[in-house]
This record gives structure tokens, sequence and C-alpha cells, in this order.
DNA sequence: TTTATTTGGTTTATATTATAAACTACTTTA
DNA sequence: TAAAGTAGTTTATAATATAAACCAAATAAA
């Protein structure tokens, strides 16, 4: 009846990240977190989460100076997030 | 961008839960049981919360000597569920 | 008929998760 | 050179989900 929703992507704020990273590829931190309105605390530990699943990859550089950590969504998180899209359909399409 | 995704509904079990009273108006302990498949405490535990939120009614009732609770979604529920649906779909839809 | 098993749950203890607060490290500005 | 800002990470705590243990009554088995 019910496929089970991924619990990497079934939280909101990974779901959220997930989300942006499918439309525009690459983000940085500053960006995620704006969108997101996380707290960078949080976000920190959800892209690390992500990345130990391979759905994003971190890069780490600077930029004038500051560091500047830019994330990408992985073909294995694009599979997974459509999985996810497929199974909460089934939840969320009436009937 | 996103919108908050009301905590009582995005979780596995209780998605489960509404997605099939939206369907079928009234089920009792063992069909949501069986067709969640769910362990009978965290199901018992998940109907409660449900039921403190407003979202269902749980009748106890008894039925050929054994008790029997049965659960209807209320107006409430239907109107909680429709907004998360329209809210996760901000995450899911691509793009 | 008393013992075991099943039904239909609830309560409680634990594991997992999410989150914010506190912290690190470095840079810029006054 | 002291204070404030940038860009994060680590850690402590709160909230959540889940299963195990439990309870009460009914039925079946010995």
């Amino acid at each position: 009846m019910f496929k089970d929703l991924d619990p990497l992507l079934h939280s909101q704020l990974r779901l959220s990240i997930m989300s942006l990273l499918i439309s525009v590829k690459e983000a940085d931190f500053s960006f995620l977190k704006e969108k997101t309105k996380a707290t960078a605390g949080n976000l920190s530990v959800q892209i690390t989460k992500l990345a130990e699943a391979d759905y994003i990859t971190i890069t780490k550089t600077f930029k004038e100076n500051y560091p500047l950590t830019s994330c990408r969504i992985t073909k294995k998180g694009i599979t997974a997030f459509e999985k996810y899209v497929d199974a909460i359909n089934v939840y969320i399409k009436k009937n």
C-alpha cells in the first residue's frame, strides 16, 4: 500500500535543500541558508548528512578570502528525489 | 519560498493514516494496522495525537465482545491534509 | 476448570532526529 | 589592536518515532 519514504529525504530541511539543488544544480551555503531560512548549524548538519549519503557533493573553496561551501546534487541524489516524489504521491493523492 | 509542513502530518505513519481516512471516511484499528503495517503501539500513539489535534475522531465501542476502535477524519483534518498537500508540492514539484 | 492463547489495544522506555546554542577560525573595519 | 563580521562546525538538548513490555478481557485447550 504505502511505499517507504526515504527517511533522509523525509525531513523538511533536507527536502528543501534537495528541492533547491534539483532546480539550480549548484548552490552555496549562504544561498541555501537564505532560501531555506535554516540556522547555519542546522544547515551544516543536514548538508553533511546528504553528502554522506552521496545525494550531494560539497566543495570547499575560498572566495575573496572567505571560505565558500558549494553544494551540487548527484545522480544518486536525483534518483532518490524522484523516488521520494513517487512515494509521497501515494500518500497525498487522494484515493 | 518553502511553506512549513504541518509537523503533525509530516510523519510517515500519521500521513498514511490520514491518507486512508481521506478515502475511506471510517476505519477501525485493525484495518489501519494492516494497511499501514504499523505496530499496534505505534498506531495507538499516532491516532491519539491526530485525535488530540482534532484531525480525526476516535470512537470506542464493542463488537462481538471485543473492543473496537474506529477512526474518522474531521473537517479540520481534511483541511489540514489539503494544506499539507499544497505545501509538499512546493518541495517536490521540480523547478 | 484452570491454564494457555488470542484479541485489541495502552503505556513506557529507548533510539533516532531535528534544532539551536555555543564555539572555532579567520577577515575586515574602526 | 580591539571589536565586529563572515562562514561555517560541533555539541547539547528538545522533540519525535518506534518497539517492547504490559494490561484486560475473551476464547480455546488440557
